[in-house]
DNA sequence: TAGATTGTTAATCGATTAACAATC
DNA sequence: TAGATTGTTAATCGATTAACAATC
């Protein structure tokens, strides 16, 4: 699924000045071809048209439906720690439509009620789950809570979860995991680089 | 390319104590199927005993001798703000044979040459990576800095970028890019969780 | 031996690409 | 009209899975 890449360079173009844009400058953008993007808007029902491409606005607006960018995602973060706190002050998130409204941590060192973030007391992730219907968290503890605070999660109702902890937590009829493992990343990688020192490989970077 | 992926589990299980695993459990821990792991082995030239499945100590060495385990891999981060620096202190690094050698930033209030893995000024990148011999960066700059910061850095010699920033960067025939974008990866969990919940599509994260 | 497991060959499935018709 | 571009059908390619032989 590739149409939250597509957004975002689709929000790259449009930042450049672009206001219609063919599939080969989207391809390019996204670093697909131009066939994937036709495809692949084809089977969600986005359409062009023939001779002048898509519209930048109109493209925003059916990506956005597609997406479910009607309406703000709220998320929160779990584990305050370095990579939480990055996620929290990610300026990425802003403009697409996610709001981050919470981190929590077991840690009273962390706490912050006043925090335009609020750093909350772990012990009360379920019940603000479920006071705010949060659906989506990211998951950025250590590695040896990361199974247990994930089963808290999902018994609160959180349905999917961005895992950054360095173990692979499955995806369930109840929650969709995507497992993001920063050495797994690098590793792969390096694996790459080295192959192609080697032969004349040249290789991607995997994803 | 999984075997990054199997390593990681690998090491879980040996962690709890397995001295022998098959590829079933194997499997298990990495998220994929029992005949994957075998062919994923068998195209490397990594077999196992027949009744008693694979060491453990044995697969660790045939796992690094794949993936170039052998030596320790020396990278730098560059960018030295909130992502950048929980790179620089990532704990799972450390047991992987990876080890992060310096941080590059531009903002002076940032630089300290007296820490463990030292802050150092931008402009000095392209020197340290000459001397140093480094071939792979993590990049964390802001949008913005991202295109002309990569271009310093294959220039420089660089051939592996494991690029944060929210700009698709492109692998050449001198450089092999790994993008992460939190917004796409975020974005993508929330589509699929969506999907979910609409139907009884049960969807995967991506990947 | 019977059962469990590896490793491989062949079949299936899904995704990418090639080719091209439609049309602005 | 000619040329550029979309959208789709059919062909190709690669990856996954099914089936099973080998063997500890």
């Amino acid at each position: 699924m590739r149409l939250s890449t597509y957004r975002s360079a689709l929000k790259r173009l449009k930042a450049l000045g672009f206001k219609k844009v063919f599939s080969d400058n989207l391809a390019d953008a996204a670093g697909v071809t131009a066939v994937q993007v036709r495809k692949d808007f084809s089977m969600f029902g986005i359409s062009g048209n023939k001779r002048a491409g898509y519209s930048v606005d109109e493209l925003v607006v059916q990506l956005g439906r597609v997406l479910g960018k009607n309406e703000v995602q709220r998320v929160i973060v779990v584990g305050a720690g370095r990579i939480g706190t990055a996620l929290v002050r990610y300026k990425g998130f802003e403009g697409g439509g996610i709001k981050v409204v919470a981190a929590f941590d077991i840690d009273p060192a962390k706490f912050d009620d006043k925090a335009e973030v609020p750093v909350i007391p772990i012990d009360e992730v379920t019940s603000f789950i479920r006071a705010n219907g949060i659906r989506v968290a990211m998951l950025a503890v250590p590695e040896m809570a990361a199974q247990r605070v994930s089963e808290i999660l999902v018994a609160a109702g959180i349905r999917g979860i961005l895992n950054f902890a360095p173990i692979g937590l499955r995806s369930t009829d109840e929650v969709v995991v995507n497992n993001i493992n920063l050495e797994v990343e690098l590793e792969n990688l390096i694996y790459f680089v080295n192959a192609a020192r080697g032969s004349a490989d040249k290789g991607e970077g995997d994803r």
